[in-house]
DNA sequence: ATAATAATGTGATTTAAATAGCATAAGGAG
DNA sequence: CTCCTTATGCTATTTAAATCACATTATTAT
């Protein structure tokens, strides 16, 4: 069955991410083929939901055998749209910015880290990463232009952080993955994506609490 | 009306969080009162759904006037059972762990770190932030009971994520926050939630690609 | 004092997502 | 070669979430 883009739930999305992550387990673990039933253990959801995901980008598996690994990750990287290199920058380089510039798990998934923003003089100019530099904000524009950088990692302060993403707007960046914490507001056409760690606790925290009185 | 936890949809809660964060900033700034269609608009969504995740708890606004921002930060925090201190560890205090022990913001919402555990000698006994040490991972059982502690960061290397998580299980964490990207295994009554930031680029990557084939 | 306005809170309805059920295909056992 | 088992993929149904529509109330303007 064909569908359209508007027809994909977007939960299917992050779930797809996720499958993905477990296949790239699973392979270095040499399993070669992997059932629906396996695969929605593994990532706490159940076997219809893991079929129907793929079912809405094509047919991806054989019957009594289940899925191949490395054509299944193949699938998700196209779909996905990271069978190509893309690129990133981080924006803010503080102790979030520099833990995130020296995680090497990006570079799996083929984001690639091309510069690094901050407005502290006595970072900018240095090289923390190999062949990646810390440039001053207001090299930003130019720097994404000329790059065609797709995407930025926000990780300034909270207090700046609508104002540098208008920046990061401006400049034709496509997607802001915001990790300040702070909601900010961008045009349309830039999409942005929130991780909130101390959300994380809160959920959490209810949860348990909420845990005893059951139904 | 009169809810039941269970009536209560998973979504609501994480939204309480998001309101809960524009309202700190709100109260920074010195707003008093806010209708739910500002607070709509802050937080990506449309009024009617802030007021009916509100109405699931209770009514906290005021017709005409709207809510009164102190007065609904407070109610939440019940709700979230964020109202009295919680204490939490950091678990595998690498460059993400470190960026986290460092970053003042759980304390607004009473979350407090008391302990981090590694299993590297050099740092096993430092006191990177007052008053709280590095022990070693041996020491975790004793230290989660002795202390009652409720929630765990956990930033140790995927590999062992699995190992770790059966630990702090064990000991009787009730909740971890899994910054890990790899998906854990825990008995029932321990929570997870998942934080991956690679997860984001790829859902980014995913919706700017589709964004032109519309409809 | 009355009308107009701006807001909340909640049943009713619509839409989206999850789940169930089943037809079908591939492989293995006898 | 036929039957049994296992697993996919699709349609139908159920459940959950979002949205609509409106009754209600507090405040302001006339
Ligand atoms: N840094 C990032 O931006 C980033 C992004 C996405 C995901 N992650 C994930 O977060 C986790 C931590 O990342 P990081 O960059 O801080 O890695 P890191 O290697 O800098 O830190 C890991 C720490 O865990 C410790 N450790 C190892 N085994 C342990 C054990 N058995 N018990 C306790 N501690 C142990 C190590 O000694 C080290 O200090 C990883 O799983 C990584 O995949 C990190
Ligand atoms: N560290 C964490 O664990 C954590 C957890 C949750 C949320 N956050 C959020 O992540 C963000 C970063 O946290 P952090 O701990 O790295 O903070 P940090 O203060 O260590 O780093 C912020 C960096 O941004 C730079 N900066 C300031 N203004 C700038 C501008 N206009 N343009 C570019 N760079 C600018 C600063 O010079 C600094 O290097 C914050 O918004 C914080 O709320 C962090």
């Amino acid at each position: 069955m064909k569908y359209n883009y508007s027809d994909i739930p977007e939960i299917t999305v992050r779930r797809l991410s996720v499958y993905f992550h477990i296949l790239k387990c699973l392979k270095d673990n040499n399993v070669e083929f992997i059932s629906s039933k396996q695969l929605a253990s593994l990532a706490h959801t159940n076997a219809v939901s893991v079929r129907k995901d793929f079912s809405y980008f094509g047919e991806f598996g054989k019957k009594h055998i289940g899925y191949n690994v490395n054509y299944l990750m193949k699938s998700i990287m196209k779909i996905l749209n990271i069978s190509k290199k893309n690129s990133y920058i981080i924006v803010g380089y503080g102790n979030l910015g520099t833990a995130i510039s020296f995680f090497p798990g990006f570079k799996d998934e083929n984001f690639f880290l091309k510069g690094i923003f901050d407005i502290k003089e006595e970072i900018i100019g240095k090289e923390p990463i190999e062949g990646v530099k810390v440039m001053h904000i207001d090299e930003l524009n130019d720097f994404v232009k000329e790059n065609r950088i797709k995407f930025a990692i926000l990780s300034t302060p909270m207090n700046v952080a609508q104002v540098v993403s208008e920046k990061l707007a401006k400049a034709g960046i496509k997607g802001i993955l915001n990790m300040t914490g702070r909601h900010i507001r961008v045009p349309e056409k830039t999409l942005v994506f929130d991780i909130n760690i101390v959300t994380g606790l809160e959920w959490l925290s209810y949860f348990i609490s909420k845990k005893g009185d059951k139904k």
